[in-house]
DNA sequence: CGGAAGCTTGACGTCTATCAAGATGTGTGG
DNA sequence: CCACACATCTTGATAGACGTCAAGCTTCCG
């Protein structure tokens, strides 16, 4: 019982992109299948070449970087929506691994059929581009974010956009989010150390703006952290789904 | 006498994929003229909406944010070759600024005109994907930088991943590289203050690692410089050349 | 019951930012 | 030609933010 392109239950939401009715057939004939995973697994490891790509379907995980020290980089956070393998896919291989936090369905596509896109469907193809220069943008704020503000900045900075994006696909119950990681992994997404992260978060819980455990996080006042996160985070308008 | 893409000196390199003699009369009518800054020049600037996008011909620049408490994060150098205004081609407007360090030659094309490159030249739009999907990777690679790396490493993977790029450019003569950029400039690419990015390039100046100064930069030990950078700085197989 | 994984807290050290001042070079105007 | 402002680089002193080490606590699970 693999889900219908056209019953995508991403598709409702608005930050979507809506696709014409023969986008939606195109993509039904790319999706080549699902892939649930549980929670802790790595759907895609750096070095590998996968002969697949995956869009998510549901659930949450994230994408790092190992360092021959053995530190690791979260560089972003993945969730519904997102299209995993375009580096194995256009370059040679996977720069970064991704590991579901929690279970997650994939839907499932060949990577050999990308060229489709360009050859036969050329939105889907702009929009492709488009996913990818907003990942690049993302990643940029991230890297602004680490490159310039101190530890309570990166976190509220780091929290709000979490809560924004999990805003945009409805993922939330009002100042309720799902949140499925260590503090480890929000250590290595921060650049921070897994001690100063733990305090720094004990500060927010002091001061009543946020609690945090049990995989979810509620934020008691999301404009006192909006105003100590230096950048502003804002919602980009709309984006495209693949 | 603006270029004919037909004899575009970056082609010469081969770092660059090849391209067909279809595609070259193609990018031949893309092209639409070219532009000449002056070194300090601001060729785009964040939050703007250029109906303009670039490819670089010649010169060194960097990619940069404000912030609003007046502090800088340079996110990337900007090299011949390298393809300005995607982002506000794709989404609405610029999330950076780019500014030219040296005196640069511009080709300018029709902000427009990109979604033909969908439309008519499905190779092209590939290759842009994968361009914006390498951006993506070496954002990841900077963002790992300064996430996990201390001053010295953080200058030393700094340092050589640009040495690398110039390789690949041929822009370089033997250890010698153009460096049109200042130590403040530097320090707001690796997340550092002036500072101390001055007495980090001072100890690898006592070691005779480095030369650095009136817009060159030296690198007398390159072995030594790339031991102390965690991250290996390889050469990403080719590139397309938009 | 023992062990592993994750969270919490305190003590300590150090890396890096900040402040301040001086040195050098360059361009402009008198 | 000199005086002056300005930008950049340099260096020392000081302080603070953050990392590391270490230990204890809880929960979960075999």
């Amino acid at each position: 019982m693999v889900i219908d392109c056209g019953h995508c239950p991403l598709r409702k939401r608005d930050v979507f992109e809506p696709l014409s009715d023969e986008e939606v057939e195109f993509m039904r004939r790319f999706k080549i299948g699902e892939l649930k995973v549980d929670a802790g697994a790595t759907v895609l490891m750096e070095g590998s070449n996968s002969p697949q790509l995956f869009s998510v379907l549901s659930g949450l995980g994230l994408r790092y970087k190992l360092l021959p020290n053995g530190r690791r980089q979260v560089v972003n956070f993945v969730f519904p929506g997102s299209f995993l393998g375009l580096q194995a896919g256009v370059m040679g291989e996977m720069k970064h691994s991704v590991e579901a936090t929690s279970a997650m369905v994939l839907c499932v596509f060949n990577r050999t059929d990308l060229w489709n896109f360009f050859k036969l469907q050329p939105t889907r193809a702009y929009d492709l581009t488009w996913l990818a220069a907003m990942e690049e943008h993302f990643m940029g704020e991230a890297l602004t974010s680490i490159g310039q503000m101190n530890a309570m900045q990166r976190m509220c900075w780091g929290l709000m956009r979490y809560a924004t994006r999990c805003s945009d696909l409805g993922i939330n119950d009002r100042d309720r989010y799902p949140f499925p990681f260590r503090q480890q992994d929000l250590a290595d997404a921060l650049g921070l150390s897994l001690v100063h992260t733990n305090k720094t978060l004990m500060k927010l819980r002091e001061q009543g703006d946020l609690s945090l455990g049990d995989g979810v996080m509620v934020l008691h006042h999301p404009d006192r952290m909006k105003d100590r996160s230096l950048l502003p985070v804002g919602s980009p308008n709309r984006r495209p789904l693949i």
